[in-house]
DNA sequence: CGGCTGCTTGAGTGTCTTCAACCATTGTGG
DNA sequence: CCACAATGGTTGAAGACACTCAAGCAGCCG
C-alpha cells in the first residue's frame, strides 16, 4: 500500500493536487494519488467541476444529492474496489463524503483515456464498474419505488453483506441517518424496523447497534421479494 | 427513413434477425435493424440474453421491472434519440415495451467495437447516452426517495416538457399507470394530484386528459425543489 | 346497445412520518 | 474523577399523506 497523507483538519477540502502518489509501476495499476478522508470529509461537492474520479482503497463513501430544504437522498455507499465520480458532463452531479475514516484513489479525468490505454485490465474495470452503478441505481429505484420499510431494510441488509464478502454477519460502516437517507425512510423508521427484525428473530442486533447478524436469511430473503 | 416491417402480431416478439436494414450507407449512421412495435409490445424481458441494444427512433418506451408479486418500477422512458438496453452482463436487467406504437433500430452488441471505431460520432453519442442514462436513475431516485406526491408530478411534467424540447405543453404519450409506476404512486394519486393541479391553475388539461399545458410554470418549478 | 378501457372521485384505512422524550455511550473540562 | 454536554440510537403517541377499496363517468369499438 502506498503512503498517504492525512488531509490538513476535518471537513477541509483535502487537496489532491499537492499529494503525488507513489511512482506509477511499469505492471498492473495505473498511477494515482492517495487521499485520506476524516469521518465526514467531503470529497466533492455538487456543482464542482469534475476533474477526478475515484477508487475507494478502504472504508466507505456515500455519494448524495440535496434537496433545497436540505432532504437528502444517499445515491451509494461505496466500497473498497468501487469507482465512483465519473460523470457525463464536466461537473460532479452529487457530493461525496466518508462515511468513516476512509482512504481513497484519485485519478485525473484528462488522464482517462491514457489510462485505459495503457493499462486495458483498468479500462475493463472501470467500464464494468460504471455498468455495475448503473444497475445498481435501477434496482435501487425499484427499491425506493415500490418497496415498503421492511423490505428495504431486508435488501439493504442482504446486499450489503454481499458486497462485503460475509455470510451472515453484517458490520454496518454507517449509522442510521445514513441508512435513513439512502432508503427513502426516516431514521425512526429504520430503528423500529431493525429492533422489530430482532425481536422477530431474523437478525441479532450487537454493541452499539452497527454489529448486525442475519439469522433467519430465509426470511430476510422471502422479504426481498 | 428506412422501410420498417410490422411486427407479426401485437404481443408477439419481434424477430431482429429477420429484418435487415437498409444497406448502410458509407457516411453517418452505422448499420442498424428497424422495428416497428405495437402499444405494450414487448421489445425484451428481463433476464433474456442482451443480444442488441436499441435507438428509439420514434415512439416512446419503456424499461421496467417487476417484484414477485406485480408491483412495477418503470426505470425510464426512452423518448426518441434515446439508447437504451446496454447491460453489463450478458443479460438484461429489466423488460422494454412500447408504451404506444413506436419504432426503434435494433444494433448487435457484439458489433459494437467496430460501430463505434467506423462511427466516432455514434461512440460518443452512445457514450454520453449511457451517461446521461446514469444521471437521470440518481435524479429519479432523488425523487423517489425524497420527494411527495406534488413534487413528484411537478418534477415529471417539467422533464418531460423539457424531453420532448416543448416550452409548455406536454402531450403525454403514455398512460396514468405508467406514470404511477414510474414516480412510485398509484394512479389515484396521480389522477388526484393533476386535477388538483388544475383546479390551482398551475395546469390545464385538455381533451382525452392526455394534453396538458403548463399554465404556471414557476409554481411547479418552485414545487420542483 | 353493452362491454371495455382509461380516468376520476369518494370514503376509510394504514404505513410511515413527525414531534417528543428518553437512554446509552463518549469525550471534555473543571 | 465526576459532572456535563454532545452524539447516536430507541421508543411512544399523534397525525398526515398516500394507499386501498369501491363506485361512477366518459369515450371507444364491436
Amino acid at each position: 500500500m502506498r503512503p498517504a497523507l492525512a488531509a490538513t483538519t476535518t471537513q477541509a477540502r483535502p487537496a489532491v493536487a499537492m499529494m503525488q502518489g507513489a511512482a506509477p509501476r511499469s505492471t498492473g495499476e495505473p498511477q494515482g494519488v492517495s487521499l485520506r478522508l476524516a469521518k465526514d470529509e467531503e470529497l466533492f461537492a455538487e456543482g464542482e467541476p469534475a476533474e477526478y474520479f475515484y477508487r475507494v482503497v478502504s472504508g466507505t463513501v456515500r455519494t448524495c444529492k440535496l434537496l433545497s430544504d436540505g432532504r437528502r437522498q444517499i445515491d451509494a455507499f461505496h466500497l473498497p474496489g468501487d469507482i465512483f465520480g465519473i460523470e457525463a458532463c464536466a461537473e460532479h452531479r452529487f457530493s461525496a463524503e466518508a462515511v468513516a475514516d476512509a482512504t481513497v484513489m484519485a485519478y485525473r479525468r484528462s488522464s482517462l483515456d491514457r489510462l485505459t490505454r495503457e493499462h486495458p485490465a483498468f479500462g475493463e474495470q472501470l467500464l464494468s464498474s460504471m455498468l455495475r452503478n448503473l444497475q445498481r441505481a435501477q434496482d435501487h429505484m425499484l427499491l425506493l419505488g415500490r418497496k415498503n420499510a421492511k423490505e428495504k431494510i431486508a435488501s439493504f441488509l442482504l446486499d450489503l453483506a454481499q458486497r462485503l464478502h460475509e455470510r451472515d454477519h453484517v458490520e454496518l460502516p454507517m449509522q442510521r441517518n445514513d441508512i435513513a437517507d439512502h432508503l427513502g425512510l426516516t431514521i425512526e423508521t429504520v430503528s423500529r424496523t431493525l429492533t422489530e427484525f430482532a425481536r422477530s428473530g431474523l437478525i441479532a442486533l450487537a454493541a452499539g447497534s452497527r454489529s448486525i447478524s442475519l439469522v433467519d436469511k430465509v426470511a430476510l430473503k422471502f422479504l426481498n421479494a
